[in-house]
DNA sequence: ATTCTGTGTTCGGTAGATTAACAAACTCAG
DNA sequence: CTGAGTTTGTTAATCTACCGAACACAGAAT
């Protein structure tokens, strides 16, 4: 008859409960005399809350904590049986695993490479994710409460949105597959988040952007992607496309008509390898295998290489600049193959502010882990806000 | 001592007030059992809120809706006491001044043209507004409550954020010296916010964009900018720089350098203009002076001006696909002097469709004057945010 | 006039928090 | 070892903001 008030949550709990909880969670352990002071609660209202949440086996007591003088007060820390959590990475060629805890400690990780045959999520991907996963949550074992969210980064859209766009070159359905036949239960809620946010999300939380609310990672490496994280939340845009600059103009000048794509075609890092290739003379040595062995080139003063890294960074620089111009984001974390090199830092840096304003741009903290991370954080973020 | 759990707020009014109170300036006059409905209160709270409101001469009750059957209700609507808000246009051309209730119904309003001799806010501009603000209060007199807030709506970066990062060719200091100068009480908040944002809210609340909340302001005239709205609210960037698309790498292609805001130098009407020239042949009557005059000479049929239109629309598309690529809008609305031509439309759409995909694009509905409707729209969230 | 149906009020009750007062635990100084 | 000083935790009384149920009120149709 009449709408609840507040949204409907598996947990009946009071909104004091719910603070304490997401504090201990996002915050760890603490003591009561805290708690109220963070959350401006009163001791009385502690003393209803915390032995409702233990009752609920939601928190435990642990040590104490004595300051200098008086009573000593009573830790408390989230409960092992609150819950935990799965991050899942399934790109073209490696599949993780991650199963944390909701206060973000690691329970157990499994890894593989998948052959890379193809440039798209195989049946052999599907398969390989599937059996980790299951080591993984058989690793878990039960002393850890629910399995109560599954995030699964891949180089799609996000589930999220039921309208579908088709940009990049993978089949969306696979990993949608994928994400509905995992083996997890089946009230368990399991979505799909774009690795490049999920990256983003990662470093918000973990890396190189913890004091920035607003920003933007930016992954250079095969392909070309932007993850927005706007007040700590991320933008998915109307159709989960944003962030997709492999789409923005390019070619773009009077004389020139830009092609479709054709950002990604120039700044990926095979047309790099192709470009590298054509330019490179017999004298410098065997022409270097992939991006990898030209960055090591650079680095050794070779400078051919020098030259194509110099203008590879010149050219991510402004790409940076096209992102600034529309989003201003305080920060930008370059992350992927490419991007992650600390030799490209000086050309961006130099690109971005000829052409645009002084902004902090750095590289990610994180490396490869970065995705995976992020799909648990993810993850975690939806289960505290469902318990919550 | 302890941290008040509600943000201070003027009024403390329960949380069943605040919301009635800003249903009723939102969504204009309603009776108590469908505000009771709407909001999921009881009718008991319903007794205890409006004698609250009226005592407080926020809400007064105004006729009687009966159905079909059944008692009359009494009809609720905002007082006129709750107060009023200015919205202040200043440009390099014009300065608007509007006072409007809290519920967005106009009370008073006036323009001037500005003599146009330069591209930026002159001391003689400044003048003008100071006038034209007096005579508007003066026509509001003291029988709509207090004046609330104020919104400048110029083409600077908003005030809200201290940090200053200079992009654009005006003084932001004039602008700022207005603000604080005002004729109003010094209690009265004011602020400077841009008038492309301005603009992109109108829309959002009144004109094209009234059914998303997430989409992008495109504004083509002399210069090029753009508003975001994510979620309802206005982006601004970690330095209020957000939607300095003018800043866009541009030409961006392999063999050619971006020069800083080249693309404002090639997009703005100045730059279409002097094309205009260079290709108009001596058969095709004199050369139209504005760019008003060149869409008409298109509008007829002329060739080198359709030419010159579907060129220009063209390149305005790319700008949208780089504008999407990044934020994937769900609606792109053009405004401003050049964007707001239909004749344009097709020509966008072609673009983006080809570089990107489908996305709703459509002429702004309120014209030029969606830039002060804006800042008196923003001017009554905030007065309803402080006062809720 | 009576009935039906919505509107508004009165009364009593509940959830969730608070302040105030007190009891318990710990340190340190004599 | 004892007691002062300090901090932690509990208990009791109260307050605020809401709800449900019952009732009184007003208009339209029978």
């Amino acid at each position: 008859m009449n709408p609840a008030p507040t949204p409907p949550s598996r947990l009946d709990l009071p909104e004091s409960s719910r603070g304490v909880l997401r504090r201990l969670a996002t915050h760890g352990p603490a003591t009561r005399p805290q708690l109220a002071k963070v959350l401006g609660l009163s001791r009385p209202t502690m003393s209803a809350v915390m032995p409702e949440l233990m009752d609920l086996e939601l928190v435990s007591s642990g040590g104490s904590s004595r300051g200098a003088t008086g009573r000593s007060a009573v830790l408390y820390s989230l409960a092992a049986g609150a819950g935990h959590v799965l991050g899942v990475e399934v790109g073209a060629t490696r599949a993780r695993v991650v199963a944390h805890s909701l206060d973000g400690e690691q329970i157990a990780a499994r890894e593989e490479r998948i052959s890379a045959r193809r440039r798209n999520i195989t049946d052999a991907a599907v398969s390989t994710t599937m059996e980790l996963c299951e080591k993984v949550l058989a690793e878990v074992g039960d002393g850890h409460g629910p399995l109560r969210d599954v995030v699964v980064a891949a180089p799609t859209k996000p589930s999220t949105k039921p309208t579908a766009v088709s940009t990049s070159g993978l089949q969306p359905d696979g990993v949608e597959q994928l994400a509905a036949a995992l083996p997890v239960p089946d009230d368990v809620p399991v979505i799909v988040e774009n690795n490049v946010n999920c990256a983003a999300i990662a470093e918000h939380r973990l890396g190189a952007a913890q004091n920035q609310d607003t920003f933007v990672y930016l992954q250079v490496g095969v392909k070309i992607g932007l993850g927005i994280v706007v007040g700590g939340k991320l933008m998915h845009g109307a159709h989960g496309a944003s962030g997709e600059v492999a789409m923005m103009p390019f070619p773009w000048s009077p004389g020139e008509e830009p092609a479709r794509a054709g950002l990604e075609e120039y700044l990926g890092s095979e047309a790099l390898m192709a470009r590298c290739a054509e330019v490179w003379t017999s004298g410098n040595g065997p022409v270097p295998k992939d991006a990898e062995a030209l960055f090591q080139a650079a680095a050794r003063g070779q400078s051919t290489a020098r030259r194509l890294v110099d203008q590879h960074a010149t050219d991510i620089g402004r790409l940076a600049v096209g992102v600034m111009s529309v989003l201003d984001p305080g920060l930008v974390v370059l992350g992927g193959g490419v991007g992650q090199n600390q030799l490209l830092l000086p050309g961006v840096r130099r690109a971005t502010t000829a052409l645009a304003w002084d902004t902090e741009i750095t590289v990610g903290a994180l490396g490869e882990h970065a995705t995976v991370l992020g799909a648990v954080h993810i993850a975690i973020t939806r289960a505290l806000d469902r318990l919550t």
